[in-house]
RNA sequence: GGCCAGGUAGCUCAGUCGGUAGUAGCGUUCGCCUGAAAAGUGAAAGGUCGCCGGUUCGAUUCCGGCCCUGGCCA
């Protein structure tokens, strides 16, 4: 059986612990399953409080790929991630083990399940465009990118710096235009299954800020202190963490250690926010409700021996959207 | 009780020398997304301008009274 499970939702509506449920559920039934992590804060060894990681006796319990994998002052990019997932799903289904993928990124989820292709960077390139951004500006830069790829350039709007970089990036190297459109949504390994947790707005709220209370409590800015003299502060990846940049901020003397934390739940809000915007768009996934009693039952209905993907009578959620 | 400063968007505030107000920040909602994605970005909605009267063609703006908030003095 080479079902590959996935699941997804915005962060705090309890993937992770649908995903261990999961795990033990299949190993009861003497199948075992083996977690694969697609959350990018987490293959940085150290950030364990504010990604909400899961704990050492869970990971001694039940098998994770894709944790702690680099230091804080290391960066990892989709790329690098698409590839050992891949990887990682290959090696489970080889051992005759189910992977239960578990991320909040949509990006990273369709890099690793569809076609997915990066077409390369290069360290040199990127300064010199980044350099020639800060003297001459976005718009002296967004103008290259027009007269380069006008069809991209209509796609991307003048201020997103970021992406026009990328752009004229992957235009010098592979020579191409830079198409700014997406793959088609079609997974590039048989027996997919995609579960998505849908919780409304208030709860969802209400649990982010308990979380980030509780990462307090359980000595979020000492972690961080911490990570600040391995580096973090220097990372261009990890540094941007949710909860992280704001407790840097306050290490820093920018801000109070309360607004630190209610800055962490505020942009943790926004995030959840647009996890759900994208994930929201994807037709494939079978969305639970976050809540209901018999959510382990209902998930291995669906990834289970029963029928790939069938849709157990009187279980199907409703899409993540409200009113 | 007296004096002073305020009451304008869900919150914090601008502004209107009288013509029904702001590209405001935050929040909310809805989008976009190809090697930083827990990142980066766009747009929209939202106000009987504290209440009641007066002056005026016209009041959120001027005048009077009242209510509320904060501070100072008794």
């Amino acid at each position: 059986m080479d079902v590959t499970v996935v699941l997804v939702g915005p962060t705090a509506a309890g993937k992770s612990a649908l995903a261990a449920d999961l795990a033990r559920r299949y190993t009861a039934e003497d199948q075992p399953a083996e977690v694969i992590n697609a959350d990018s804060m987490l293959v940085y060894r150290g950030m364990d409080i504010g990604t909400a990681k899961p704990s050492k006796v869970e990971l001694a319990e039940i098998p994770h790929h894709m944790i702690d994998l680099r230091e804080v002052n290391q960066t990892t990019t989709v790329a690098e991630f698409q590839q050992l997932a891949r990887a990682a799903i290959a090696d489970c289904q080889r051992r005759d083990v189910i992977p239960i993928v578990v991320g909040g990124s949509a990006l990273y989820i369709r890099a690793i399940l569809d076609d997915f292709e990066f077409p390369g960077t290069d360290p040199a390139v990127r300064t010199r465009l980044e350099n020639e951004l800060a003297r001459q500006g976005a718009k002296w830069l967004y103008q290259r990118l027009s007269e380069a790829d006008p069809l991209a350039a209509n796609r991307i709007l003048p201020g997103n710096t970021r992406r026009i970089v990328r752009a004229l990036e992957v235009i010098e190297l592979t020579g191409r235009p830079f198409t700014a459109t997406l793959p088609e949504r079609r997974y590039r390994l048989p027996d997919v299954v995609q579960i998505g947790l849908t919780i409304d707005r208030a709860p969802l709220d209400a649990r982010i800020a308990d979380r980030v209370d509780a990462m307090w409590a359980a000595g979020f800015v000492d972690e961080v202190r911490r990570l600040a003299t391995a580096g973090l502060r220097e990372s261009l990846t990890a540094s941007r963490a949710l909860g992280y940049r704001q407790v840097l901020r306050f290490l820093d003397g920018e801000i109070t250690e309360a607004q630190a934390r209610e800055l962490t739940i505020g942009a943790t809000r926004k995030f959840a926010r647009r996890q759900d915007s994208w994930f929201r768009k994807d037709a494939r996934i079978h969305w639970l409700r976050y809540d209901r009693p018999d959510l382990t039952s209902a998930a291995y209905a669906l990834g289970g021996p029963r029928g790939i993907g069938a849709v157990p009578d009187g279980l199907a959620g409703t899409p993540a959207v409200e009113d």
